[in-house]
DNA sequence: CTTGTGTCCTGTAGGC
DNA sequence: TGCCTACAGGACACAA
């Protein structure tokens, strides 16, 4: 699931093949994966804007265009992009945009929930309010202890839920929220408000590490091939997973003799240590 | 405001 | 073998 560290790996790699080229041509094989404005808008707006540069908020990728225009992609559980050649036509392709160079950008999205929005930069439309709710970025100098101690507190959801709610810790979604949980030894079903002092900071750096690992080792794929590079290379942060997807095998901490547990929290899959979390 | 639940979407895994 | 169902999950709508 392309988190803040894949993200960030496609807007690193990408940027540089992007900047510059005009948008020549559009084409929307499944018109469900244009989140604004309708389809045929999108079509006329895009067409023939250059880019200018690529960030990222959270998940969200931005293409951002001449005269304050966005494109911005979520690309949610299963889309990635892709580079493609002029006779290139991946699998579950949903949109296309030509480039002046000849190569395309091509939105990959089997699952088809992703959506790619294009927007005025003074005028945020509804269908991406929640991207002006969102909570500072957890690799910025933002993101402190006092900030994560300060959202958590009173809260009688479970630690997990408030890491994966984006107005709390943006860009963290199921993979990355168990992994920081591991490494700060702080057990996912825990009532955000009772950590102590000393775990959330533990929390708060671990948050912060882990993803800057997770861009450092350019994301994670998962076995299914879920997630990939623009160039389809596959990251390599899955070989450094200490949680996720290692149910029933023994807990990577040195010496602890636990065994990673599987469980749910409000309708997610998650991983932890029984032994080392508490 | 907070918290929990259902929905979208489709490929895949598992059951029979 | 082949059909069917359950499941995966990010964001959001909605209920309590």
């Amino acid at each position: 699931m392309p988190e803040l560290p894949e993200v960030e790996t496609i807007r690193r790699k990408l940027e540089p093949r992007l900047v510059g080229q005009r948008i020549v041509g559009v084409f929307v094989p499944r018109p469900s994966i244009i989140g604004c404005p309708g389809v045929a808008a999108f079509r006329r707006d895009v067409a023939g804007r250059s880019v200018v540069r690529l960030s990222r908020r959270g998940k969200y990728l931005i293409v951002e265009l001449e005269r304050e225009w966005r494109l911005a992609f979520h690309l949610r559980l299963s889309g990635h992009l892709e580079l493609a050649g002029p006779n290139e036509h991946p699998a579950f392709e949903r949109l296309r945009l030509v480039l002046s160079q000849g190569m395309s950008l091509s939105f990959i999205e089997p699952r088809a929930l992703g959506r790619a929005y294009l927007f005025r930069e003074q005028q945020i439309p509804d269908a991406l309010a929640g991207m002006t709710r969102m909570g500072p970025e957890p690799v910025s100098p933002d993101f402190t202890a006092e900030y994560l101690a300060d959202r958590l507190r009173a809260r009688k959801a479970s630690v997990k839920s408030l890491l994966l709610d984006q107005r709390v810790c943006c860009g963290v979604g199921n993979i990355y929220s168990d992994e920081a949980l591991f490494r700060a030894r702080v057990r996912p079903t825990r009532t955000a408000g009772r950590l102590t002092r000393p775990e959330v900071i533990r929390l708060a750096r671990a948050l912060t590490r882990v993803l800057r690992d997770g861009i450092r080792w350019c994301g994670t794929t998962l076995a299914d091939g879920r997630y990939l590079l623009p160039d389809q290379a596959r990251g390599r942060f899955q070989e450094r997973l200490a949680v996720f997807g290692r149910e029933g095998r023994p807990c990577r901490r040195r010496n602890c003799p636990g065994v990673i547990r599987r469980i749910r929290i409000g309708n997610r899959g998650t991983r932890f240590c029984p032994v080392c979390q508490r």
